[in-house]
DNA sequence: TTGACAAATGACCGATTAGTCATTAGTATA
DNA sequence: TATACTAATGACTAATCGGTCATTTGTCAA
């Protein structure tokens, strides 16, 4: 388990130096100090590498924006929080950005393609759902316009965190896109991403999370956990996964326990999405 | 040259279907119908092949957009010509775009990202152009960050044209566009992008274009070019280069003259640009 | 100290790559 | 036809790749 984080900690500094390609395994293992065939002992292939790195990044990213659009904050600062935690991993994870945000060498393996595209479908339901809280029915046909252009302002931003190094202000760059945001969704009229269009874009395929999947996942992240009160939740939450019992708001606090060990975080979404929470 | 565009065409196919680096040399010749050597008295190694293909695409891109922002369409249309020049070279070049717009592997040769950054300074000259244009000083402080939404509505609405083949209404989505960032310009009050930060981020390196290397430049596309009007106007604006006695009409209109002709696009902008004009 | 097991090694393999160059084919001139 | 020149070929090389596996090293309990 360690073994595998310090492959994809140094691989990752490979990936952003050079490109997935241009990196060989022996590259790899060299950086990290240990054997090729050690590293085969972790990884199966070099592209199950790429696709468990690819995964972990998103999920952390879209787990931290999920917890804020569902978060109990009030309507007039949701948005800056928003912005704030996306431009938060952004610059906390600057080299997965430039490798994973960018490296789109990725959609040429179809697996990838197609997991980048269900999460980039979740991301989109999390900025949905947030619209929805927000304006509710203001918003009659320009929801989907407004999410996309939250992608964009995301999209054009980050730059700034991927090709440069200037220290900048957090605060004030989410307050400025909050505003945007708010202008935008207040006063556009001509809507393009229409209903119809969004039925027909192909729905990605989008595992749903079965109850044999989930107690996998599960198990898989309590491996990683010694005794603690966010073990006995995530045990308590396998078992309810099992067999449901308690009441929702129950199951929402062992979630919120979860969630507060960072690395658990996608577990704690998977959970919540799971029992509709 | 001919031989050149083949391969650069075919180039592109397989670029598009398998990555740049999961595509061998070998490859590109069998579907051109060449051998290998062929290949080698064309291009002098694959890195010269990526970069000739990138900078004829972006050279493309960029002369298409600055002809509308320097065209003399009124102030209340030339928003939506802006961007539908711009998504109808999306369509008309899907592929190209899914290689080079997201193709990122590119950032990592240091000489191509070098080119890339000139080119996207380029494009960020020609928008704030036109803002100026458009806005005088309506905007104040809002410029740069009006022109980093311009650039991220392109990245997110141009998903549409690189990941499906729904057919769309360019009229439409260019109004859509035009209208918000309309708004966007009346209405912001928060710049996050200072005329202090767009002074730290360090110039990217962009070759002035010396008298010398323009008339190489010319010279080059004099010798794709067989006796026409195009032609003549082409050598009396080399004579120019080396010795400017015109008025600026009569070169301005002798450089509209090449530019007709769609390949021929970029060495206009960049005499234009030359001449100031 | 021994023996049993797991963890780790790195030489090795077949496959593939970018790039070269001696040779040939094609064409224009005399 | 003979000569001279360029355009084109593809077998070849040296290097590198991802992946394997017989062997060694390290770590336990007995």
């Amino acid at each position: 388990m360690l073994k595998k984080q310090l492959i994809m900690e140094k691989a990752l500094e490979l990936f952003s130096e050079q490109g997935f390609e241009a990196t060989s395994v022996q590259q790899i293992t060299e950086r990290c100090g240990i054997s090729k065939g050690a590293f085969y002992l972790s990884f199966k292939t070099k592209d199950e590498l790429i696709i468990s790195m690819v995964e972990h990044y998103l999920q952390q990213f879209i787990a931290d924006v999920d917890q804020v659009v569902r978060s109990s904050l009030s309507k007039d600062i949701i948005l800056v929080e928003f912005y704030k935690s996306i431009f938060q991993a952004f610059k906390n994870n600057a080299a997965s950005a430039r490798v994973f945000f960018n490296e789109k060498v990725l959609l040429s393996k179809k697996e990838l393609f197609q997991k980048i595209m269900a999460y980039d479908a979740d991301m989109s339901k999390s900025i949905i759902y947030m619209l929805e809280q927000l304006y509710q029915d203001e918003l009659h046909e320009t929801k989907y316009d407004v999410m996309y252009c939250i992608k964009g302002f995301m999209k054009s931003y980050s730059e700034l965190f991927i090709f440069s190094d200037i220290p900048l202000d957090l605060d004030q760059l989410a307050k400025s896109l909050a505003e945007k945001t708010e202008i935008i969704a207040r006063h556009t009229t001509i809507p393009f991403i229409t209903e119809e269009l969004v039925q027909l874009t192909p729905e990605p395929y989008n595992e749903k999370v079965s109850q044999e999947s989930l107690l996998e996942l599960i198990e898989q992240y309590l491996n990683g956990l010694e005794e603690s009160i966010e073990r006995e939740s995530l045990e308590l939450l396998k078992f309810q996964v099992e067999n449901p019992t308690y009441s929702k708001p129950i199951l929402k606090g062992l979630i919120e326990n979860i969630r507060l060990q960072p690395d658990y975080r996608w577990v704690a979404y998977v959970i919540a999405k799971y029992f509709n929470i």
